[in-house]
DNA sequence: GGCAACGGATAAATCGGTTGAGCATATATA
DNA sequence: TATATATGCTCAACCGATTTATCCGTTGCC
């Protein structure tokens, strides 16, 4: 079947193309007679606009790009949520990129989403820079960071309080009595992280309680590693009796490794876990977290893009959510 | 910054626009002194091609669009995770559709990849016919039905053998000793539901167990109904000893709904749920569940896709997974 | 009466690529 | 030497929209 054209509607409604086209975006005065023999001929051919050709005029796409490593974890699956819904809401569509955390798949994925044409850019950059956006946003491309940010990042920034988040989660088990307490403080490199430690490190410090360097172990954000980081963490001689987790990943991790080694929680050691999942209720123990408003921070972002596409010039405002402590059974 | 276009490399390079695009896309032989010259001038600029452009005459846009009811689901997650790595490796890009299970937005999410020109569409269908697809079809756009599929259906379909998942999950808690089975049943109307309950009681009827209609309870696919759906089970005055649910979510819920019951799982009631999770495995008790390949039905159907737009004509058949039994401690 | 303004449309250029037809020049064949 | 073939590239039409400039009445106003 061939496609329809909008010339094809032009010559059933008996106007030029100029005219269907007003009639459809309402971009001119049209006489209300023409407007129906137009919209007559929409229906009756079932026309449907083309948008790489009206991209290659508009330069527009009416597309988002998203940018973050895995949509498998809840967490970006969360965010990714409220950020389409919040696309949805406005017209506007999602392309999803997963970089895994992996540079070069993060360059070739905004490489891509250049070329596409993208209107704008929400991205939970894998990068430590701003190198790989840098081309986007010579391009003046709307871009909004998500989650994570990078001190020469030069683009709105939507995310949570992390060191507040942290501090409380960590003030939390001093204040249940706990005094010998590690971190599996995640990867360094990422922004959340280093302040979750930061977060972390003032509560101990308000408490003048030791910071011990083998009871803070780093490590990627996966379920294996948290595992990993957990076992070598109650594998000393020295244990800490509980224990800060920086990452929804990782603490998962860490109670299948303490299952492995038959350690009870909280008995031989407490846990504060970062990021709220449903599961975490009916996981034995349940688990206490620290949780971040998620969904709204997605679709914070995605608002924030729209606006920096709507309003031109005007400056977009980065936003800061709070962290919310959720008491359960792990300390 | 304006635009670099192919105009500019050419002129930089001192060939035709058309020379240029025959080295980007090896089209035809040029000779390696002007290739160079060619790709020195696209280096130079920073050229980018204009995708919309090229889509406008190659009718192609090398985007798949994926419509599923909520990524915020881990199985979805996984599902879209094993789509978008394929596609990534074929160089393709995926556009994320939830509808939520809405109708209206399935239909309003069909009608926009259609206008973007999607070259494919990978579905896991809130409809339960061909209606909404069927204009998709009519344009030759290739469809792989995931995860679910209806009568109708014009279109390999990539999935798991739900009845024979759901008969071994069934079978394994009679041989646990289990007479008094009930099913959380989920949505009859999709094919996935149906046909779990189909092996359920096909497991059943193969015992000689009864069938009760008050211990089978159908309900939407959400933690909250799952919870719900638990309680009126374990409201009744005769209860069953075992339950088989045929959802994720519905598990889920169920688990916390016997939380609040201060029913005890697998004392009060056996579990067997559909649908392996990370979490699974450090709840409590460690949900035994009949697993299905999640990520490879993605990677499947996404190659499924890309065959039917590779081979042109030929057929492209289905693929069904089998399940397996992971055996943990709800029952 | 003459000119401006306006209402309601259209023709044609344009966006940035791809691609079939065609055009020199060089080499092979008769 | 004339013709055929191959080589390497250019020209220009085309994809399907949007948008600028324009056109042809009508009406309003001085």
């Amino acid at each position: 079947m061939r496609r329809i054209t909008m010339a094809d509607v032009a010559a059933r409604a008996g106007v030029s193309k100029a005219t269907v086209s007003h009639v459809i975006n309402e971009t001119r005065f049209v006489e209300e007679a023409t407007k129906n023999r137009v919209r007559e001929a929409i229906d009756a051919l079932g026309y449907r606009p083309n948008v790489a050709a009206r991209s290659l005029t508009t330069q527009r796409t009416r597309i988002i790009g998203l940018i973050i490593s895995d949509v498998t974890n809840t967490f970006f699956g969360e965010l990714t949520r409220g950020i389409e819904d919040a696309l949805f809401a406005n017209g506007y569509s999602l392309m999803l990129c997963n970089t895994n955390e992996v540079l070069e798949r993060e360059e070739y994925y905004i490489d891509i989403l250049l070329r596409q044409g993208v209107d704008g850019i929400i991205a939970a950059a894998a990068s430590q820079d701003w190198d790989a956006l840098n081309e986007a946003a010579k391009l003046n491309i709307p871009i909004v960071m998500l989650d994570r940010t990078f001190e020469n990042a030069d683009s709105p920034y939507v995310g949570v309080n992390n060191s507040h988040g942290a501090y409380l989660g960590t003030r939390h088990l001093i204040e249940r009595g706990y005094r010998e307490i590690g971190i599996l403080s995640g990867f360094q490199r990422l922004s959340t992280m280093r302040e979750r430690l930061e977060g972390f490190e003032q509560a101990l410090a308000e408490a003048e309680l030791p910071l011990r360097a083998d009871w803070r172990i780093d490590s990627p954000l996966t379920i294996e590693d948290g595992k990993r980081a957990m076992q070598q963490l109650m594998g000393q001689a020295k244990r800490p009796g509980a224990v800060f987790i920086s990452n929804n990943l990782l603490s998962l991790g860490a109670l299948m490794g303490l299952r492995e080694m038959e350690l009870v929680c909280p008995n031989d050691i407490a846990i504060v876990g970062f990021d709220d999942h449903p599961w975490a209720q009916v996981s034995d123990p349940p688990l206490t977290v620290v949780r971040q408003p998620t969904y709204a921070i997605g679709e914070t972002a995605a608002q924030k893009v729209l606006q920096a596409l709507n309003d031109g010039d005007g400056e977009v405002s980065s936003a800061l959510f709070d962290c919310q402590l959720v008491m359960r059974q792990s300390c």
